[in-house]
RNA sequence: GGCGCCUUCGUCUAGGGGACCAGGACGCCGGCUUCUCAAGCCGGUAACACGGGUUCGAAUCCCGUAGGCGCUACCA
């Protein structure tokens, strides 16, 4: 039997990094074992579709590197299927007719409540005669329940936690079809998932308690179960859930920080995973041969920033010069709107991996390469610098250089620092002058390697700039 | 409220009865290096939720308590 596994988001938002976290373990198992990964789209809550949502999801899971084997299949268009298939339910008496309005439901729910019994349906249109019922369905609105068993517990196998079992007594008679056509979700992943030949079913632990109504279900069809495993939900530093208002959730707002596909994803699989031996930077394909069910861990573990901070630092540093110039290229153009050449950018890169986190710090520390830079007096006046000895140095600086015809950082550090010694002065104190001339800023890459990008000419007009600025 | 899941350093985790006065990583703190900032290197800080069992022996097994989280829709 060909394992299949299968990640199916519903398009009522921009996708979120849990749906990142579960396909990726989903790719990653089906890869291990030679089997299909599937896409689909649950598209059936016709009031909470959001355009431009599915796209995002197949953008991201392409950016990712999540490529599906099948797909993407849209339950929209497949409603005459469950249709079909919730209809033979009700000839078995599995499922029934239910023509309660919205009110009664309500009404009922609250009753049962207050007195402490679960606020599950109350089985009113289960007692219909199904002649009556059938007849009532041509001209009247209705849903379709599940007929849950009274007594008795249902019990599942879930590959990360191991047995869960709950009694029938709290399974509340479950709508499958509703009253506008739409399958709902409990109707239709069971029925696809069974079609699709789905052997594995990774989700949320939010799903838990609506396994059971699925085990029913393919018990009432007669179909073998699937495989569950239910992954733990993200948390946030709180222990609540993720959530926006501690930052991002969405996998496109990672991308449009700067955070590298490779890193997110190293990141998201060492939540409630650890690599063999505890390694912790590892590539997609490490991670396909090492995936293990028996080593996810049922605890919900929080997404800590922080960390993944890190770790994408870690990735910009081992990408290649090239590799790097090309990424940062992209991407300065497809959210800044900056162009670069790349030999500016092959140049500037090795100045800056080091020092930035995610790609989009870089213009922040290397846009006087591209920019224009500005200083006032108070800036330039560091280190308690006087406006006399910044001007002394600075036309000495500018003196010492104009003629300079080998234009290479060690070559201007070397002179430099013989000027300082010369003078008396702190090497530091100005460097940190001259750093601030050319860069604009008090934290830069390193002064005379930057200068040698920067070229003779404009770092010269810099220096020169600054020079008028503080007399 | 009911039902369910979970509980090792601040965080991610290793650990599956003796190898653990609990290991690694992030963070944090200190040091080295140093033209700023980083990076790098070295060192340090810090945890088995609690209470009962079982056992010669428990972080590891069982029970209970507490806490956290989830579900409780014609949403997924």
């Amino acid at each position: 039997m060909q394992v299949k596994t299968r990640v199916a988001p519903s398009p009522t938002g921009a996708p979120h990094v849990g749906t990142a976290y579960i396909a990726l373990f989903d790719f990653a198992f089906a890869r291990k074992h030679g089997g299909k990964f599937l896409l689909r789209i649950e598209d059936t809550d016709q009031k909470r579709l959001v355009k431009g949502a599915e796209e995002q999801i197949l953008d991201v899971l392409t950016w990712l590197g999540l490529t599906w084997d099948e797909g993407p299949v849209r339950q929209s268009e497949r409603l005459s299927i469950y249709k079909e298939h919730v209809e033979r339910l009700v000839k078995k008496g599995r499922a029934y007719y239910c023509f309660c309005s919205p009110a009664r439901l309500e009404e009922s729910r609250h009753r049962a409540q207050k007195k402490g019994l679960p606020p599950r349906y109350d089985g009113l249109c289960r007692q219909l005669d199904s002649v009556v019922a059938e007849k009532r369905a041509k001209k009247e609105k209705f849903v379709i329940r599940l007929k849950v068993p009274e007594n008795g517990e249902t019990v599942f196998k879930d590959l990360i936690r191991g047995e869960i079992r709950f009694e029938n007594q709290v399974i509340g008679d479950q709508v499958l079809l509703k009253s506008d056509g739409y399958p709902t979700y409990h109707l239709a992943v069971v029925v696809d998932d069974h079609l699709m030949e789905v052997t594995h079913v990774f989700r949320g632990e939010d799903w838990i308690s609506s396994t059971p109504k699925h085990v029913l279900l393919y018990e009432s069809f007669g179909w073998p179960l699937p495989q569950f495993a239910h992954f733990p939900v993200l948390r946030e530093t709180n222990r609540s859930k993720l959530s926006k208002r501690h930052g991002s959730v969405g996998v496109l707002e990672f991308r449009e920080e700067g955070y590298l596909p490779e890193a997110l994803l190293n990141f998201l699989a060492l939540l409630g995973w650890s690599y063999p031996g505890g390694k912790d930077i590892f590539s997609l394909d490490e991670f396909i041969k090492e995936v293990d069910l028996s080593r996810v861990s049922s605890s919900a573990p929080i997404f800590d920033r922080e960390k993944l901070n890190w770790m994408n630092g870690e990735y910009i540093r081992r990408l290649s010069v090239r590799e790097l110039s090309r990424r940062v290229g992209e991407y300065l153009q497809a959210y800044r709107g900056i162009r670069l050449d790349s030999k500016l950018l092959e140049g500037t890169v090795p100045l800056v991996r080091e020092r930035i986190k995610k790609l989009a710090e870089f213009e922040d520390l290397a846009g006087f390469f591209f920019n224009d830079v500005a200083w006032t007096r108070d800036k330039l006046l560091v280190r308690g610098e006087s406006s006399r000895s910044a001007v002394e140095k600075l036309g000495a600086v500018v003196g010492l250089l104009s003629d300079e015809k080998k234009w290479e950082a060690e070559v201007l550090e070397r002179k430099t620092r013989a000027l300082v010694k010369r003078n008396d002065w702190k090497a530091s104190d100005l460097f940190m002058l001259m750093r601030v001339a050319v860069t604009g800023r008090t934290i830069s890459p390193p002064l005379f390697e930057s200068m040698e990008v920067l070229g003779k000419e404009k770092s010269l007009a810099r220096l020169s700039g600054a020079l008028a600025v503080v007399g």
